[in-house]
DNA sequence: TAATAAGCGAGACGGTACGTCATGTCTTACA
DNA sequence: TGTAAGACATGACGTACCGTCTCGCTTATTA
């Protein structure tokens, strides 16, 4: 994360230049879509930001946080969408995985980031934080709703039905033993439904 | 893989030496144990086994070549136990994962390998072939049987149950979100079983 | 030649460490005399001047260059005599060479500057601005005044005199088939005045 | 030289293929036209000629030998052509190593023979014999019969109007500082006839 | 005719060096 | 204090050659 996020900033001497922020940010995100992330060095980046070394430096202290930012600034919230029943709107909620990664520039980005997290235990726990977390929480909401509507009827553990379902999809992400695309959420979300819904 | 392996060579020129072979694989496994993949490199890897880059070079074109080589020849098949229930044979199958995965040799490697992968197209397939598909194909195996023998009952497709059972566990072993071990098995088999199981 | 020759530099950045410049100069001037050029390698002299690669190859792109950076650095322009006669003031000229070529580093320093320009068109001619030039020059000058003062009466061109005198001094130089010693150089000026000389 | 010349030879064992030494010998010239003798490596000749390292290595023990062998193998003696004035057999005679060396090959071998001998003692002693003795010899030998027939007057010391000469060619050669062509001789010719010719 | 000896190609091997790239830190002048 | 520029030590990259070696095989001479 970038490192002025700590919210007191008094701002003394020279403020920080935007311009000099936003270059960065362009120049990382078309190296990480023409190249990749394993292309994407901070040498490189500084030249084709016309950045100085430093101003990179005193932002991220590593590719990952610049990685996880990236990703970050680009995630928007996923409108609620009330008086769906539970197979529709966790598809829908899932599909919007699926599509996004459609775009090469997301699928290189969550590859990477996690990639880079099995090394980086910083970066594991920011990814844990503001990825994996939110996302089972939502579904998590979704399914407790569910269980209360009886549209899911199961004893299996809430969290264990949330690892197969995500667990599921990080799979065919990142191993690519099948096609990762809407087919599969659906197939997904059916055969889910199959098993663990209510009649 | 070791370069060595294209079929039968008709043995020309002086023939490789098994002892810088087994030199470079044991430094290889020190290293990854003592220090990490992060910190594996040719150059350190050939000054510690005592070796020529060159001799490293021949046989391996990437450390993810190495690195799945070192995975590959540890890993023995399971000894085949008839006479089991399919949960207990899934349980136990699943369990030799979860038990390896307790040395931290073997978490270091195959968590490296799937991030090496993410950027090394060649790896990933290498991967697909020697790590997934096996055991996709043993469970698979199973759940065949298990459906034949009626112990498993649901209409959702063999290849989403795999992705769901397999996924759940790379999803623990990658993100770290919550512990990989015995007691995760356990229960992903118990709910796997509650769902999909005949009554 | 260093870089850094390249006119005036509005310093920009991190000035260069004249204590890094010196180690190298040093160090190369000491392998150089214990060892020889051939010996001489940007990775040794990194590791003996205490130094980067990097820093040496910012400031020369070979050993050639290198090589002459040393040689020039030692050169001393001859002082002016005045009130000599033609053949003292030439073989004094001369002698100081011959003298120079006494100690063994200069030896090396300019067979291998030869040497190495027989490869490298772009040191060939930085060695015939900064050495051949300035001598023949020099000699020239002499030439010119003796013959205005009646010392030499020939009618061959000058350039093809100054081919014979520095020539057969070259020549026993790099191919060592007879001393290159202060007699020869004294019996090189009698034999050229003995010919050219007037009377 | 190649090491077979020992003369005595009894032949045992399998004898050398001629058909190999032809290769190499072949592939080196080739080599030396093309990239000339900074690219010529055992290790590429061997892959150019279609031969082993080992065949070349027992014929020759380092490049200034086996280029010496190139140079040898294509000199052939200049035949004596009586009845010449001495300016004339000088001329006609120096006129033979301008001409030879208008062919870039020649330029390239004989520039690189004396590159590689300045740091090779070896090399350097069999230079000095094979090609600066007979020459300086032949010269000499015209030299003398000048004298007896009054074509030459001078007091100055034989082997240096012979370092005059040889060198003033040399000097051109080496340092390139102006043309080394039939112009240049003929004026060197000249202008030592007119400095050390009789009347 | 068998033994012996060398030639030969292929290619492994331990080395050394190459020239380049990226790392993260630093130092400077200027804003 | 931010910034661009760039020096710096470090360390690794992947490649090229070096000169030596070890193989299987071939081609000669000698016993």
């Amino acid at each position: 994360m970038a490192r002025t996020d700590k919210t007191e900033a008094p701002a003394r001497g020279r403020p920080r230049n935007h311009r000099t922020h936003g270059a960065i940010i362009t120049a990382a995100n078309e190296i990480l879509s023409e190249q990749g992330f394993a292309a994407l060095s901070f040498e490189g980046l500084a030249a084709r930001a016309g950045v100085s070394k430093t101003s990179i430096y005193r932002r991220w202290s590593s590719k990952g946080e610049l990685l996880l930012d990236l990703y970050m600034s680009e995630v928007s919230e996923p409108p609620e969408v009330p008086g769906r029943s539970f197979p529709e709107a966790l598809e829908e909620y899932l599909m919007l995985t699926v599509v996004r990664l459609e775009t090469p520039w997301w699928s290189v980005a969550i590859r990477s980031l996690v990639a880079e997290a099995q090394s980086d235990e910083a970066l594991a726990k920011l990814v844990r934080q503001k990825v994996v977390g939110p996302r089972r929480a939502a579904v998590r909401k979704l399914m407790i709703q569910a269980f209360k509507q009886g549209e899911l009827a199961t004893s299996a553990d809430i969290e264990v039905l949330l690892d197969m379902l995500f667990g599921a999809m990080w799979y065919r992400l990142l191993l690519s033993h099948a096609p990762f695309d809407r087919r599969f959420v659906s197939d997904l979300v059916d055969g889910f439904m199959d098993m663990a819904g209510a009649g």
